[in-house]
RNA sequence: GCCCCUAUCGUCUAGCGGCUAGGACAGGAGAUUCUCAUUCUUCAAACCGGGGUUCGAUUCCCCGUGGGGGCACCA
């Protein structure tokens, strides 16, 4: 265990989203690659945007993810676990009054208009602020230093006192954030580049303490997409949210190595890569300076890739769990042998998991839509009626048992008109699925059996 | 307005003084295939501008410009 200890401090006021996944992520992979402390602890202050089910989806984000964490509340929520809590701000209020007295006794700090001030050392002099239109006490210090291991040295003028405990009695983020990355011993604070500028503040809370200030490192925001429009990625964003990946059945997996990809590389070409070598490979001076936009169909084509890849049991157990998150009756009554066929079917053509729907709904239901548009182009092609009305004659006494076996039927039908295979493909293929994408047809009269591909030949031609 | 960070194809990025500026996603074309995907081949696509430093700048420095963030009794 080495002495690395890192925090993810989010706040139960709303969605988890992605920005807030990658924060997280840069953290647990630093204390992982380190074989450090990865904390969770949770900022409630804010009781009036605080809701328990806010805080519900960031412990099943994290561990949809695979975060998981050393110290912190527990991921059902009940008990937590490490030496240094509790992880949940609005039960650290005595340790917060203790250390505003520590600042009061000191000198540090004082009261005026019922809120406690931190005291800035140095001469004082008054200037009329344009921005806020008011006049205000500003105070000559010394720059603070910070040096930051992404940024390098980052200097910044902190010059006005400012409140740590509002009038109403409550402390406020910068100093509960100092005070607790201070008792729980953070060594390194990993966090997104919104928070450079407070970071002068901070330093200058370590100082009033008398404590060392942890190692900074400010990694870049992830902004929208061109498309969204400009600015960072917020949570109205479509496809900002993690809820929605879960939602889609995406992997987590890929969702993960996408991420890290934002703003971090390897420093080769390798893109997609194990979370295991991610750990070994992820350090700071490796994480990238200036911000990344959010591409939905890099994200896309990362979860396909991963799809492609998964064992064939692994791949039915997904779609199972998706089927049956979905709550889809035809599908789910199925055996689970014909189940696995057709999943296994699919798995090399979709590119999520959640076109598996409407992918295989023929396979489960005689009510399957058919798709007006294809049915009008194929329809508009050569003689597909007289197709249709050979192949009903001609099934019957076709041999299903292998696609060999069909493919060699239907060709020798083909042959027998002076046609070619894919004359009655398309057709055959409306008739019996309702769209022109799928598995091989030979494959699809394999599985569904002559009795049902006969049945809805028949059907279509009438 | 003030302060801080930042700048290579549309996007994610490699490059750490001398390169035909590389890869990936997306896009175009083609091949394979019974459709659709996959796969393969291939094309197009970038060093923000201006000054320096240097024999030589994408690379180092400065100034602009663009982008981002912060300036609360929000977190």
């Amino acid at each position: 265990m080495s002495n690395v200890r890192v925090r993810f401090a989010p706040s139960p006021t709303g969605f988890f989203h992605i920005g807030s996944a990658r924060t997280a992520l840069f953290n647990w992979l630093f204390a992982r690659h380190t074989g450090g402390t990865f904390i969770l602890r949770i900022e409630d202050t804010d009781q009036a945007r605080n809701s328990e089910a806010f805080l519900k989806l960031i412990y099943d984000s994290l561990t949809w993810l695979g975060m998981d964490w050393d110290e912190g509340p527990n991921p059902n929520g009940v008990g937590e676990r490490g030496s240094f809590g509790p992880y949940r701000q609005s039960q650290r209020g005595d340790i917060y009054r203790q250390y505003k007295q520590k600042l009061l006794d000191s000198g540090r700090a004082y009261e005026k208009d019922g809120a406690v001030w931190f005291k800035l050392l140095g001469e004082r002099y008054k200037v009329f602020d344009d921005h806020r239109k008011k006049e205000v006490e500003k105070v000559k210090t010394p720059p603070v230093i910070i040096d930051d291991q992404i940024r390098g040295r980052v200097e910044r003028q902190e010059d006005e006192d400012f409140v740590i405990f509002r009038s109403d009695g409550n402390p406020v983020f910068h100093f509960v954030n100092v005070v607790d990355d201070i008792e729980m011993k953070v060594s390194h604070i990993i966090r997104g580049e919104d928070h450079l500028s407070n970071t002068s503040k901070h330093v200058r809370l370590y100082e009033g303490f008398g404590v060392t200030a942890p190692i900074f490192a400010h990694i870049p925001l992830i902004l929208k997409s061109p498309e969204m429009g400009q600015g960072k990625m917020s949570k109205r964003d479509k496809g900002a949210l993690i809820e929605e990946y879960q939602q889609r059945h995406f992997l987590p997996e890929a969702l993960v190595n996408y991420l890290a990809l934002l703003g971090w590389n390897p420093g080769d070409d390798r893109e997609k890569m194990p979370i295991t070598e991610i750990i070994k490979l992820f350090d700071l001076p490796g994480v990238n300076q200036s911000n990344a936009k959010f591409d939905g169909k890099k994200l896309a084509n990362m979860n396909m890739t991963y799809l492609l890849e998964q064992p064939a049991d692994r791949f039915v157990e997904l779609a199972a769990t998706y089927f049956r998150w979905k709550n889809d009756a035809n599908v789910t009554a199925a055996p689970v042998d014909y189940f696995k066929t057709v999943m296994l079917l699919a798995q090399p053509r979709i590119k999520s998991i959640d076109e598996l729907g409407t992918y295989t709904v023929y396979f489960f239901t005689e009510e399957y839509p058919i798709d007006a548009k294809v049915k009008e182009k194929v329809m508009a092609k050569g003689d597909p009626k007289a197709r249709l009305s050979e192949l009903i004659a001609a099934v019957p006494a076709m041999d299903f048992e292998t696609d060999a076996t069909i493919e060699t039927g239907i060709k020798s039908l083909a042959e027998g008109k002076g046609l070619g295979f894919g004359d009655y493909q398309a057709v055959a293929r409306l008739a019996v699925t309702g769209t022109n994408a799928g598995p091989s047809i030979t494959a699809i009269f394999r599985v569904l059996g002559k009795d049902r591909v006969m049945q809805r030949l028949r059907r279509f031609s009438a």
